[in-house]
RNA sequence: GGGCUAUUAGCUCAGUUGGUUAGAGCGCUGUGUUGAUAACGCAGAGGUCCCAGGUUCGAGUCCUGGAUGGCCCA
């Protein structure tokens, strides 16, 4: 018989290395296969309900780090909860409707204007459920515990028909209104642009200098004074209505040799316009700053019904021009904004072809707009107010579909008034947690400050504005009428709105004394996506029976602040007066390893299924955990093969641990903590504390705390001490014997806790070892609930003491390393350690009630008094001798021994392991042991 | 330009109400083991706490200004 075959060596099947990329997917198939999601839900139907609701991802496109980041943080959540006593639902949802989506089917070579917009809309739905399809099948790889057969999806009828009950129920109150609003518009196209429609070219056009005549100027301006402005758009000019000014910027009013009127232009500017105007001498009669010449008025250069008042705002510029900019609001957005803050009417004198219209005047009507520079002229110089023609070169947008120039027009567009409820919705986040904390301030400050809410869109991929007008133009905007056709749609989808006639949409025998014929019209707008998400609390989390209004927690990245943290809660305060969550949890962007954001075009994106491929997702997660959420997150290969190292530091522990658990049944073999070695129920206590510690990072979303608190707990705790020293007593010590099974126990509870405390994060990981572990009847460690924390009593002075006797350790270790370097010892197992100790210090290592030599893990330890030293160095408040181990070395224990041969049938082995051997392995007393 | 946010060892992160010599894990170097072995132990090196002023007996921490990165606006 051999040595090694009467030792209890580690055994386990379970592989050092997961080859990830290979059994991910099929432990992931088992998961599905079994309805694993259900069977957990299942188990916890009369547990309280945690809902977290998950924001739509647009379905467009390949899913990004961003994506796996959020719905693994997201998984991460749902898991702990479930396994946590929650009844925790997780439906994923996808954002369907918009312009990306109206683009791809326009790439792939469709064209919008040659079918009906039924049509269109077809082509629009199946192109986004396709994408969905992708993308749920990605998300699946990365192992998303989630309701995947049920998603919620923007464009299910009873989606659209919730959104148009919240729209309804806002009309009711009176906040949604009719406006315009200056846009991209491509006449060539005759439709509104979005950004991402345009293309921008260098163009050179004319710029026009012309002067408006003071009209009013508040007793500071002459009547023979005149404002010069300047426009690169001369076609505006038949619309503008106002002068606007820099409020801090200077004046002068200055009066050229020869000229008899005075004109103002900007001081910074004089230098630079006057040689234009061939001004080549003029006197300063008078400065002003902007604010001074505020809400004067001046003389439209021709229209005699119009004026011209002079603004202040910020926008204005010295870069160019006269430091006076002509102020068309229908034509432009920052005209827009200050002609609207100071009142001014957006005047449109294009129409959607780009021919102007009525308004701009008899001369101009009918004429195309960019046609009319010379008219403009003439009518300037007509009036004597032209001053220089300059051409210049500008970047300038264009459609990207017709490579026509487009130009900024109002159009009519429906808004949500936020103004009449603001206030509702600033308190109602005094009622909400942020995570981190200051994300309230900033939703706070984006609600404070923004402007109503434009909701139309002059689009056709979307949800229809459900309102309609009378044979006199006049909106017909009615709940009653709205819920009617939220009915229609809710059995019909929305695309019933294209089918249809307005009186077909309208209920039966409906009139209005607006329309004396029975003649109605329906709105072709459509909404805005931001409203479609806005109202999945509604759509989704009031719908459906296992949720819950409102939800727990929102969790998206900060860009959210603007988008659907926002929309969400401005749609549900309106209808409920309340926050549609309770608990908003931000995240930060993953950069590249050096902290830039990651493109296409830098080439430094990592796709997360490519790190699925290669190292497995479980990496990905893990390193979810590792970095803070809350900010900015760093990804490279370097540092995601640093967190591959933790990962299998973590799957080594875990299978030396099933190693040495693998003979021991809980039920008949376990020992109670108060029977236990002294350094097991100090791990237990350890344990303990991490479990605690762990749960308040899982219940507090600090990622982080419990990537750092484990890694710290399995390189530190575990392998660098208990299970180090465990090796002298598991693998030597009877199979049987107290020792053994007490210190088993504690590997037992740990490698439990340790398995289910990161189930959530790695769960694939988790499974495996579950796998292994014969004694656990559960078919799935995700069905089993997460450690509890045990009452222990006052542990503090327990671990005072050992915290003490780690630092001796530390300095043993010191003087051990010195003495290995002298070549005095190689292992420890060569040393005979002399600690000269102070009574208090032997008194702690008393109270430790364990096998001191065995904590050292040297096969001598002599503790002596501190006062018969002699020449003894002391290695940080400890004074210590090491010598080289006296006696002789059993070739089963490999420790040194001064008994050895002392049972004469067994001359090479110690007492203890002869008495051992004779117990358990008779048959080495008849076959000998070699 | 505005709102919010960050910057501490090669990497990922801690640093409580300002208080000795700024910590952890990984990585690195050296070394011991070869019964956790494509594993494990031990020891060591490594920091201008983004920069510049200021407050204070004392600043990584508080104040002011700036630089750089990020999200969202304009």
């Amino acid at each position: 018989m051999k040595y090694k075959d009467t030792l209890n060596l580690g055994k386990t099947a379970f592989p050092m290395r997961g080859s990830l990329p290979k059994t991910e997917p099929i432990r992931q198939q088992k998961w599905y296969d079994a309805d694993l999601y259900n069977q957990r839900l299942s188990q916890n139907e009369k547990k309280p309900h945690f809902n977290l609701h998950d924001g739509p991802p647009y379905a467009n496109g390949n899913i990004h780090l961003g994506h796996a980041l959020n719905k693994i943080s997201k998984d991460i959540i749902v898991r702990y909860k479930n396994m946590a006593g929650f009844y925790a639902p997780y439906v994923p949802g996808w954002d369907t409707h918009g312009l990306p989506i109206e683009q791809q089917l326009t790439k792939a070579g469709h064209d919008r204007k040659a079918m009906p917009k039924a049509e269109w809309r077809d082509l629009a739905k199946d192109f986004a459920l396709e994408q969905v399809d992708k993308q749920k099948n990605d998300f699946k790889r990365l192992g998303i515990m989630a309701d995947w057969q049920n998603p919620y999806i923007t464009l299910q009828p009873e989606f659209e028909a919730a959104q148009l009950r919240v729209f309804g129920e806002m009309a009711g109150k009176g906040y949604i209104f009719k406006g315009s609003k200056p846009v991209y518009w491509s006449w060539s196209s005759e439709s509104a642009l979005a950004e991402a429609e345009i293309e921008y070219h260098d163009i050179n056009s004319a710029s026009l200098y012309y002067a408006n005549r003071v009209k009013d100027g508040h007793g500071i301006l002459d009547s023979d004074t005149y404002f010069v402005v300047w426009t690169t758009t001369p076609f505006t000019v038949t619309a503008s209505r106002g002068i606007t000014l820099g409020p801090d910027m200077d004046y002068s009013v200055i009066q050229p040799a020869g000229e008899t009127r005075k004109f103002v232009i900007a001081t910074g500017r004089l230098e630079a316009i006057t040689p234009l105007f061939g001004w080549d001498n003029y006197k300063t009669l008078a400065t002003y700053k902007g604010e001074e010449l505020d809400r004067m008025t001046a003389y439209h250069p021709w229209d005699i019904d119009a004026e011209e008042l002079v603004m202040n705002a910020d926008h204005v510029t010295l870069d160019s021009g006269t430091g006076l900019v002509h102020t068309a609001p229908g034509f432009g957005e920052d005209d827009f904004n200050v002609g609207k803050q100071y009142g001014l009417e957006a005047v449109v004198t294009v129409d959607e072809k780009g021919y102007m219209t009525k308004n701009a005047g008899p001369d101009f009507e009918g004429k195309f707009y960019d046609d009319v520079v010379g008219l403009v002229i003439n009518k300037l110089t007509a009036a004597n107010l032209f001053l220089a023609k300059e051409k210049i070169t500008h970047s300038y947008p264009f459609d990207w579909r017709t490579k026509k120039p487009i130009i900024w027009r109002a159009v009519p567009q429906w808004f949500a008034s936020v103004g009449k409820f603001r206030q509702n919705i600033l308190d109602e986040l005094d009622n909400v947690n942020f995570f981190p904390e200051w994300g309230k301030k900033r939703l706070y400050n984006m609600i404070r400050d923004r402007g109503d809410w434009v909701i139309s869109r002059q689009r056709v991929w979307g949800v229809p504005l459900p309102i309609f007008y009378a044979e006199d133009q006049t909106p017909i905007l009615d709940q009653t009428i709205i819920n009617h056709v939220a009915d229609l749609f809710e059995a019909n989808g929305s695309n019933y709105w294209f089918e249809h006639e307005a009186k077909d949409l309208l209920p039966e025998g409906y009139s209005n004394p607006h329309s004396p014929n029975g003649k109605f019209a329906k709105e072709e707008d459509i909404m805005d996506v931001w409203f479609d998400s806005g109202s999945s609390w509604a759509g989704v989390m009031n719908t459906r029976d296992q949720l819950d209004y409102p939800a727990d927690l929102y969790l998206e990245g900060s860009d959210q602040y603007r988008g659907w943290f926002n929309s969400s809660l401005i749609t549900s305060v309106a209808v409920t007066g309340q926050a549609p969550y309770k608990n908003v949890l931000s995240q930060g962007f993953t950069l590249d390893g050096k902290g830039n954001k990651m493109s296409k075009s830098l080439g430094n994106t990592i796709s997360p299924l490519d790190v699925a491929d290669k190292m497995g997702i479980e990496i990905l997660r893990l390193w979810t955990i590792s970095v803070d959420t809350s900010q900015d997150m760093p990804v490279s290969n370097e540092i995601l093969k640093q967190v591959s190292e933790s990962y299998r530091k973590l799957r080594n522990t875990l299978r030396f641990l099933m190693a040495n658990t693998a003979d021991f049944n809980y039920a008949t073999d376990a020992i109670a903590f108060n029977d236990r070695a002294g350094h097991d129920q100090y791990f237990s206590v350890v344990l303990n504390n991490f479990i605690k510690d762990i749960r308040d990072s899982y219940d507090n979303y600090r990622f982080n705390d419990i990537f750092k608190r484990v890694i710290n707990f399995v390189n530190v705790d575990l392998s660098a001490f208990y299970l180090d020293i465990a090796k002298d007593v598991v693998y030597v010590e009877a199979p049987n014997g107290h020792a053994r099974r007490s210190m088993q126990t504690v590997f037992y509870d740990t490698l439990i806790a340790l398995t289910k405390l990161l189930l959530p994060v790695l769960p694939h990981t988790a499974e495996e070892v579950w796998e292994y572990l014969p004694n656990e009847k559960l078919d799935f460690a995700y069905l089993s609930d997460m450690p509890e924390v045990q009452n222990l009593g006052d542990t503090s002075e327990l671990l005072a003491n050992w915290s003490t006797f780690m630092a001796m350790r530390d300095a043993v270790n010191k003087a051990l390393e010195e003495a290995r370097t002298a070549e005095l010892i190689g292992k420890n197992a060569e040393a005979a350690l002399i600690l000269y100790l102070t009574t208090e210090q032997q008194q702690l290592l008393a109270d430790l009630n364990a096998d001191v030599r065995l904590l050292l893990m040297v096969s001598q330890l002599y503790i002596v008094d501190a006062k018969t030293a002699v020449d003894v160095r002391l290695y940080d408040g400890v004074l210590i001798s090491v010598k080289h181990a006296v006696g002789g070395v059993s070739p089963r224990d490999r420790l040194f021994h001064e008994d050895i041969g002392a049972d004469s049938a067994f001359p090479n082995l110690s007492k203890h392991e002869a008495d051992i051997i004779r117990e358990f392995y008779p048959e080495a007393l008849i076959e000998g042991l070699e």
